[in-house]
DNA sequence: CGGGAGCTTGATAGCTGTCAATTTATGTGG
DNA sequence: CCACATAAATTGACAGCTATCAAGCTCCCG
């Protein structure tokens, strides 16, 4: 059990002064210009669905803005606080959370690079969980995502992508659920596993079941409700039989057809190919 | 832990020959019409929104239709399966529900009446969980639903209220992984009770902390992640210390505010009052 | 009135948590 | 490149919550 300390730390571009705010973005911006050539977003919805050059065009803008960086234990939203507006992850991890008075805390969900923070289409919405950084997390605003998704008209394919991803957060947070209630420690932390590499290899982010995996014992604690140390012990037994190999954060699931049935690992089905 | 063995039963009007169902159709339409005098949808969404009488008008006309029938232990929806067309319970109430492989089942939520079924706007959306009548189920067909959710230009408030039962649901899913997770058995059925009153009230089915609860210890178990008999116990101690009253399917809460306070239960606001 | 589902109880086992100490990484400054 | 400080991982001993097994009881219903 993580006995919670609130402690919010330096957090960049988001919630500083503005003045601070815009020089970071400038920071940031220029970084991304000359490191970040990237095209992570562009690949993952691709993936998703067809888009168009319409859609294409929204993506690039998006991804082609300044970040919003946090430092690990920065909250990105906090329960019952208003959501802004919609961010996507660009590098990083995240946790939802909740927690008890006493300090316990439940990690509800993983948040992956790819995957987009407080998009939701109610009027004025308040946070249902707590987002904290895990590792540092670089963020985009995303307002046209909620525009996209809530009027489907120009934007058919990316309101239907992010259906998709929204029903299987849905389906990943059913999954949870049925881990916590009814596994067992081996099977739930086979569970995690199986799903994280599933979802980080959709995105590019995994190969051969070997990825970057920067929760410490402690946080895979709060996410598989267990104590650190029988998730050590865990752990160890999963190296033992031969079946991962976890050190200096990189997990490589070594038998991953065998930690999928231990764990009864389902892969999201949401719906079915458009006739 | 229940085995769960497949069966499926008498599924009246749902999935039965077509000259079956329509007879049935009558006969339930008939009741209705004699008997269901009943304005429960109405007054349940007029508690969420204002609703215009061009909105008002469609809750009527879903509810006076003819209703479709599960009786205990039918599937209303499979894991994996199509979903047809959205419902509305009209009344009992179903759980839905994840199952391993050996026959451990997990609940994942509770469905009360006016809750609705298969509402999601997603393209030939497959269920995600299965869904399973706790008692007799009444449902009706609720297509106009998913329509005024997904085209909100002529029904905004019932756009609106369908959008925060959603963040709703969300966050009862959140509170469960969370009781799951991180709550001793005590605190779970607690906090699971607390959450059943305060949904249910809010629909006019408890008054002073009394309702029908027509769940079985088993049932409670597979919710909480319990077994069967950890349960039962768990339920004397809360009946010895006089915090509840639990026999023939009617629980009354006596001590509201302790269960909120242990079960550490916190109703759902999930956004700001329109300004 | 029989039968069965649901509830209750006791005894026992075991998975997982807690506590405390040690070892190993990781990172920082000189 | 080394010393130090801190976080993270590891280990052992022990406790305790919860599961399992088995038996009897109660209530509901045909």
């Amino acid at each position: 059990m993580c006995l919670w300390t609130s402690e919010f730390g330096s957090r960049e571009s988001a919630d500083v002064p503005e003045s601070k705010r815009f020089a970071e973005l400038e920071i940031e911006l220029a970084l991304s210009l000359h490191l970040n050539q990237s095209n992570f977003l562009q690949v993952r919805f691709s993936r998703l669905a067809q888009l168009s050059d319409h859609e294409a065009g929204i993506i690039r803008m998006v991804e082609a803005r300044g970040r919003y960086t946090y430092r690990p234990d920065n909250r990105i939203l906090s329960e019952g606080m208003e959501i802004r507006a919609p961010h996507v992850v660009m590098s990083g991890w995240a946790a939802k959370s909740r927690q008890l008075a006493d300090g316990r805390r439940q990690i509800v969900g993983i948040v992956l690079p790819g995957d987009a923070i407080g998009l939701c289409s109610r009027a004025r919405p308040l946070a249902l969980t707590t987002v904290v950084a895990i590792t540092t997390v670089k963020t985009v605003e995303a307002g046209e995502l909620l525009t996209a998704w809530r009027d489907p008209t120009r934007t058919p394919n990316l309101a239907a992508s992010l259906d998709t991803t929204a029903a299987e957060d849905e389906h990943y947070l059913f999954g949870h659920a049925m881990r916590l209630g009814r596994q067992t420690a081996y099977e739930r932390i086979a569970h995690l596993f199986c799903e994280l590499e599933y979802r980080l290899s959709s995105r590019g982010l995994s190969s051969g079941g070997s990825f970057n995996m920067p929760m410490t014992q402690e946080t895979i604690a709060d996410v598989a409700g267990l104590s650190v140390v029988h998730v050590n012990r865990t752990l160890q037994q999963m190296r033992r039989e031969g079946r991962i190999e976890l050190a200096r954060s990189r997990l490589a699931i070594l038998d991953l057809p065998g930690l999928q049935s231990t764990g009864e690992f389902v892969p999201p089905r949401v719906s079915l190919p458009a006739e």
